[in-house]
DNA sequence: TTAGGGTTAG
């Protein structure tokens, strides 16, 4: 038995209404449910105990005890303990069974002590009212409890509870979380008394899924918006990456004079909307202007930056970030880890990691895979092998991005060993999956089992391959030195060849040497993109190797004359932290006396091995 | 005494 707390100095002391405030702080801070007894015995003895504000303050401690008690028995004795306390205090026992309904509500994970209490109070005679079915919606809509909530509902029919407006909005919320848009809007038409908490349902409902139809809701309204309804529909323009709806419904704020600086959620919200947008400076503006700034904030520029491809201008905004001295969380790290991975810097990458691993922050789900991605990326193979095989649970991403990354190395065999072991453990592969898995069988000349591969997506997988699948096939044959086969693959596609398929004809047409199959193909990529450099080349040096000397040169000068310039042979390289860009033909890099050296003995090296004349920089 | 909100992937 541990040391009871002090909870007054003396006990026999007179307790009046002035004194009764003394107790709350001391319910707030007791740790067990025996502390709970001996407060509560204290208020009964103190005559206390009827007061609704201590017993509501009782009930949140209960439940707060409630969540964090880890046996199963204890949690029974707490449940047990709070029924008692319903009855024992007050008279008023709709409203006490109301109160600690609210309170196990309101936590995280608590559907079944919820639904407890409700059977509870349903066993001891007890009516539920129109305060009693919010609460325990709430619950049933927070675990996506349909059948429970569905019980809810038919029993608010039969007893005319339905027709409340909280009871409506409830149900609404649950059918909205659960996805079934018809029944939220069937509740919406039903009864006149709708008001903008049942709007920003309806618009929270159409936002999981169809974007368009939550921002035609929104203009619909007939209600004058508030914070939490714009945030809904802002996020819906975000998904939507609707600039043109996004920015009406920026200036309806200022129209109404609603501003960000008033609340941190539509703040992010907007600056969320531009980014997605694109429109960065618009939203770094917003973001500027926000007063109070917190972690989603910064995590909204980082995570939005790195999606448009900004990916400097992210990790410059999370050196602001650590600089105010904000705590990065998972999110952050996910943003800060696929601009590593795109600039390829990997020393940012594993101090990231080594952060990870200090504060806690669970290396699984998001954060495992954006690890993953970020060492393949950056060239460390093993270290994602490593990350990816101490991940205890592995998702479709997790896998695609170890059998991408593999593929990327050359390691096929790997990558498809990796593959066959996400099949066994019954993990369904997708879209992106295939693209790893068929590049793989490409890089390797498994010409069999890419196409074993390729006709499993839709006969086993139920997917439609896209173009990148049809490239990659191209690629295989082409590859294999099978052009016309590559040809007929074309031929046959059921959706049109573009520039991608194409140009993995024309690269296989270099490689084997076939002019005429080349020309075919570079005409048909000369239509679809006449600006891109990479086939004038490509076609260029196919003549070269026929010795066709004149029609080589004939590509050189299309290339003049189109005014289309070679893009630049581009390497980067990160010294202390830094990722310094080199461009072939550059000289005017700060560094550049410095790093010319390095990247000189560099290009020594590569020339000994007897590598590609494109390594050399200049 | 009650209902509705933002950021993250291959």
């Amino acid at each position: 038995m541990g040391t009871l707390p002090t909870i007054i100095p003396n006990s026999r002391a007179r307790f009046n209404n002035s004194q009764e405030f003394d107790v709350l702080p001391r319910v707030e801070s007791c740790k067990s449910v025996r502390e709970m007894k001996q407060i509560h015995a204290f208020m009964i003895k103190a005559k206390a105990n009827r007061a609704p504000l201590s017993f509501r303050l009782l009930c949140a401690k209960i439940t707060s005890v409630l969540q964090h008690v880890d046996l199963v028995s204890s949690k029974e004795i707490i449940f047990s303990y709070a029924c008692f306390l319903v009855k024992l205090c007050g008279q008023n026992y709709v409203f006490n069974f109301n109160s600690i309904i609210q309170s196990l509500a309101s936590c995280k994970n608590s559907f079944n002590a919820t639904m407890g209490m409700y059977r509870e109070m349903l066993l001891e005679g007890f009516f539920p009212d129109t305060y009693t079915i919010p609460h325990v919606l709430k619950a049933c809509s927070e675990s996506e409890s349909l059948r429970e909530g569905q019980q809810i509902h038919a029993y608010s029919i039969k007893t005319s509870l339905a027709s409340n407006v909280f009871v409506k909005n409830t149900l609404m919320r649950l059918y909205a979380v659960c996805g079934i848009i018809k029944s939220v809007e069937k509740l919406f038409d039903e009864g006149p008394d709708r008001d903008l908490v049942s709007w920003t349902t309806l618009i929270q409902g159409y936002a999981k899924m169809d974007y368009s139809s939550a921002i035609d809701a929104f203009f619909r309204m007939n209600w004058i918006a508030d914070e939490m309804t714009l945030v809904v529909v802002l996020s819906a323009c975000s998904k939507l990456r609707d600039l043109n709806s996004g920015k009406k419904i920026h200036a309806y704020m200022d129209h109404h004079k609603i501003g960000v600086n008033l609340d941190v959620f539509l703040g992010n919200a907007l600056v969320d909307m531009y980014l997605k947008c694109g429109q960065i400076d618009f939203a770094r503006q917003v973001f500027d202007e926000m007063p109070t700034k917190n972690v989603v904030s910064w995590n909204s520029m980082i995570s939005g930056l790195a999606q448009q491809g900004q990916f400097k201008k992210a990790l410059d905004m999370f050196r602001m970030m650590q600089n105010m001295g904000l705590k990065p969380d998972s999110v952050t790290v996910v943003g800060v880890l696929n601009s590593c991975a795109n600039l390829g810097m990997l020393e940012l990458g594993k101090w990231m990691h080594s952060y990870i691993n200090k504060s806690y922050i669970k290396a699984d789900g998001y954060v495992g895979n954006a690890l993953v991605d970020m060492y393949a990326k950056c060239g460390s193979i093993d270290q994602a092998l490593e990350v990816f095989q101490a991940m205890k649970r592995r998702d479709v991403y997790s896998y695609t991005a170890m059998i991408v990354g593999l593929a990327m190395h050359g390691e096929a065999r790997r990558a498809l060993d990796i593959f066959s072991q996400m099949l066994k453990m019954g993990i369904k592969p997708d879209l992106v999956t295939f693209v790893g898995v068929l590049s793989a069988c490409s890089h390797a000349g498994l010409v069999e089992e890419g196409r074993r591969h390729f006709e499993d997506m839709s006969r086993l997988y139920d997917l439609e391959p896209k173009t990148e699948h049809y490239g990659c096939m191209v690629d295989l044959l082409g590859r294999a030195g099978l052009i016309s086969e590559a040809q007929e693959f074309i031929n046959k596609m059921p959706i049109l060849p573009d520039a991608f398929i194409w140009g993995s004809l024309l690269a296989a047409c270099k490689i084997h040497a076939k002019v005429e199959l080349g020309e075919s193909a570079m005409e048909k990529l000369v239509e679809m993109e006449p600006s891109r450099d990479g086939a004038y080349i490509l076609m260029s040096n196919i003549y070269s190797s026929a010795n066709r000397w004149r029609d080589a040169l004939k590509w050189r000068k299309e290339m003049k004359k189109r005014n289309i310039k070679k893009t630049p042979g581009c390497s980067s390289i990160e010294i202390d932290g830094m990722v310094h860009e080199f461009r072939k033909g550059e000289k005017s890099h700060p560094r550049s006396k410095e790093l010319y050296k390095l990247l000189q003995v560099l290009t020594h090296q590569l020339r000994n091995y007897g590598l590609d004349q494109n390594f050399v920089w200049y």
